[in-house]
Order: structure tokens, then sequence, then C-alpha cells
DNA sequence: TTGTATGCAAAAGGTTTGCAATGAT
DNA sequence: ATCATTGCAAACCTTTTGCATACAA
């Protein structure tokens, strides 16, 4: 909030509620997943708000969109580096934070004109859930 | 076209025509954008049909779709481990290999059961063209 | 009081689905 | 001849936009 007063953005209930509900997550939700979130504590809020407050924390820089592969926009309220899990099954995406991954010397890109500013790094694979799932259907096919 | 047989699909030639389209390209094209270079061969085909072939495709582990921050599905033909150069102004992306950035060791995430089979690294930045862009338009500025 | 944010409605992508006709095998 | 693919239309989902009203400063 003290985010919105030092841009001089009013601060209304709904910045509020939507600004609390996904800085607590850890999950990278989507637009709509905040949306019913948010309904419990601010039942009048419009679906439409919501998109444009969280565009709005994109643009302030509290809240970064995650790169996936799938088509609907998923939000991360770390702000720091860190690096990512992604299950080719789900989709579900687990943080991952570990001090070596953030040491990688930078490629020599100006061949490209290209400005490196940050990077973060995908781990693809299949997470606990899906991999149960798996062995399940495996053990049921036979 | 072989993995199409291989697979007991017929091979039709809006598969080929599409098939043939994407895996020369090196841009990371939308579907749109494929659908669109298609029509100059086979102006019969429908948009639909571009879908649901680059959905095959990707099915068939032959396409891959690359993780963007923005709204629209991008698809990369290149199969073997690389990475790319992001830009955070017009969302392109540039293919980088690199010997070294694939010799990252593996994180140990056995305690979220989770299960790595690959990964890519996402520099995210300015290119070219964009970099320029800013230049010009902070002299004007003045 | 002033100006921005909100809510509503409606539209705009991008993508998916159901079904009859077409086409590959 | 058989069965999957194609094309069309229409639906769907997520996201954006225009404008009058409500609200924070």
């Amino acid at each position: 909030m003290q985010a919105h007063r030092a841009n001089g953005l009013p601060v209304t209930i709904q910045r509020r509620v939507v600004f609390e509900a996904v800085m607590e997550r850890e999950d990278h939700p989507t637009a709509d997943q905040i949306y019913e979130a948010v309904r419990e504590q601010a039942p009048q809020i419009s679906r439409m708000t919501v998109y444009r407050i969280l565009g709005n924390l994109v643009t302030l820089g509290l809240l970064a969109k995650t790169s996936h592969p799938s088509s609907v926009a998923r939000f991360d309220p770390k702000t720091r580096q860190h690096h990512h899990l992604v299950c080719l099954n789900c989709g579900g995406i687990i943080d991952l934070e570990e001090e070596r991954l953030n040491k990688i010397a930078w490629p020599d890109v100006r061949s490209f004109g290209f400005e490196i500013e940050d990077y973060h790094i995908n781990f693809r694979g299949r997470c606990a859930a899906c991999r149960q799932a798996v062995k399940k259907s495996k053990k049921t096919r036979k």
C-alpha cells in the first residue's frame, strides 16, 4: 500500500484486498483465482477491477507475470530472483530458491545487441502428485 | 511426416504444409502467424485446422510451446536443449545455444517429490531494436 | 472539489468443441 | 470401405475497453 501512496495513487478497499490476497499466496494464482479468493472479503468487487489492479501491481514492479506454457496469466509476488519447478502434467509451479543457481555467468550476447537484466531457470518434470497418479494408473492397467 | 506415419496418422496436405512452415521458422511464431504463412500454399486451409495440427505436433513431441509472459501461445520447433533471450519490451524471443549453459547441475528437489526432466533458462532484457527505440525517444524528448 | 478507481456492459482476442463432409489408407 | 481429418459455425475463456458513477485525497 505504501507503494500506492508513493505513486500518488488512491488506496481503495479493492486495492488493499487484492494486494493482500495475492501477496500471501505462493501458488502462482491466475487472475480468476484471485478474484474468487477476494470475493469473500469484498463480495461486491468486479472481475474487471481485479484484472486492472493486478495489471497495476505488475507495472509498479510489485508482482510478476510468470512465464508458463499455458495461455492463462499467473502471478508471482516474489520479486527477488528465484527459479521454478514446472510440472509438465498439471502445469503446477513450485518456487525454488537456491543460491548457487543465482550465480550463473551471463552469456555474451553482444552479437545480438541484447542487454540482459536478469534470468530465471525453469526446471520441467513431474510433481509429486502427478507421479503418484501415473503409478496408480499403471497398476490399474495391469 | 515420418512421425505421422509412425503413429498411424494420415498424411494430409494441411499437415504437410503446417509442419514444413513451422519447422523452418526460428522466430517462435504464434498459431495465427503460421496460419497466415500457410495460406499462401494452401489458401483453403482453416484457422482451426492449423490450431489442431499444432496441438498434435506438440503432443507428438515434435514442437514445444514456449514459456512466455504474454497470453498467446508461441511454438518452437527446436527440440534439443537451448535457452532464450526474452525482450521485456516487445516480447520477442531469440534462441541462445551455449554449451556451458546446458551443464548446470540439477538442484536436489527430492524434498518436493519432484522429478526433473530438463530445464531451460530465460534471460530477460532488451533486444537491439527496442534499445534503439528507447534511445531515440529520449533524444526527442529533450 | 478534483481526479482517479470502480462497476457495468460489451467487445475483442485466442482457442476449443460439435458435427457433417471430405479425404487418406 | 473405413475411420480419422477437415472446415464451418458457434461457443468459450480470458482479458481489454468505454463510459457513467462512486470514492479517496
